[in-house]
DNA sequence: ACCCATTGCTTGACATGTCAACTACTCACA
DNA sequence: TGTGAGTAGTTGACATGTCAAGCAATGGGT
């Protein structure tokens, strides 16, 4: 048992005991989570999935440059390999065109097509509701403070 | 377009702008990564998933009573039908015993076992660790903030 | 006692995250 | 110019999230 326990009922206050770490963890887990959810909601109706809809969101970015394969997953929340099975979807789905790199031949380049571009329009509005039900009822200091918060989170250690 | 549109550019105050509502979800999104991404390297010692951990969590915290299965998975962050085959595989490892139910049969009962139980053990530290990282550079008042500024995110439609 | 909607799971199918191993290329250097 | 290290992607294997369909047991109503 940790020494916090001896502070036992907390001097009656106006301030809630601090939440325990786990506690803090575990509702950052579940708020992503159910802003997952709400995110996938919104993307049903075009069938794509949320991971589709970020690739897209960053190739619309770079337009109408192309990005190679690995950068385009580098933007995205990390990982490296899954990017090529995403892709291969996106492109059978026809919302997005690679090339093999003409000086660097390693390189495939990725860029969104014109179907891409028109899928994503449908979704901006829907998924920028969902983003602002989200913080609708934070005030501008509250969103500030809380990006603030989990960057700590985040970065430290 | 939603009538905050008309404050414009902020009058150059010493607060910075506030966030945008995309900028607020993609931070919880980001940080939730992030946490999984350290939680899952602490878990691999023992060559479990963080899903799996959070299974045998549950299943402690009934022993030596049995849950049902789908009260398992109610009590994970949501998801149903994934929660048999996670089962399936920590039966396979011991770790879980399944009894179908003898009063209501078609319940299965899932109870933790002793190998469950100190595979538990060993993970609890490392665990805790990866906790109070996460928190460590925060007071006690920014993590009420954080908790309740979370809270509002999640519950508000 | 029988029927059916409900409940508790299980399965199949597909997308994704993740690790490890492998191929194709490029580049600097001997 | 040949070679080896490093880079960009791809592929295979396995765990999980998610939806939809299917199955067996229950329980209330007739």
């Amino acid at each position: 048992m940790s020494t916090s326990e001896r502070r036992g009922k907390q001097r009656g206050g106006s301030a809630a005991a601090a939440p325990k770490p786990h506690e803090v963890t575990t509702e950052v887990l579940r708020t992503a989570d159910e802003l997952r959810r709400r995110v996938a909601a919104a993307l049903a109706p075009q069938a794509i999935t949320s991971q589709q809809y970020n690739v897209l969101r960053i190739l619309r970015g770079a337009y109408p440059d192309p990005l190679p394969t690995l950068e385009v997953g580098a933007r995205m929340i990390e990982k490296t390999p899954g990017i090529t099975r995403l892709l291969d979807r996106l492109e059978e789905l026809e919302l997005v065109k690679r090339v093999r790199g003409v000086e660097d031949r390693r390189l495939v380049e990725c860029r969104i097509t014109e179907g891409g571009l028109s899928l994503l329009a449908e979704l901006d509005e829907p998924i920028n509701e969902v983003n602002r039900d989200a913080v609708r009822a934070l005030t501008p200091s509250e969103r500030r403070s809380l990006v603030r918060l989990l960057g700590i989170v985040r970065n430290l250690k």
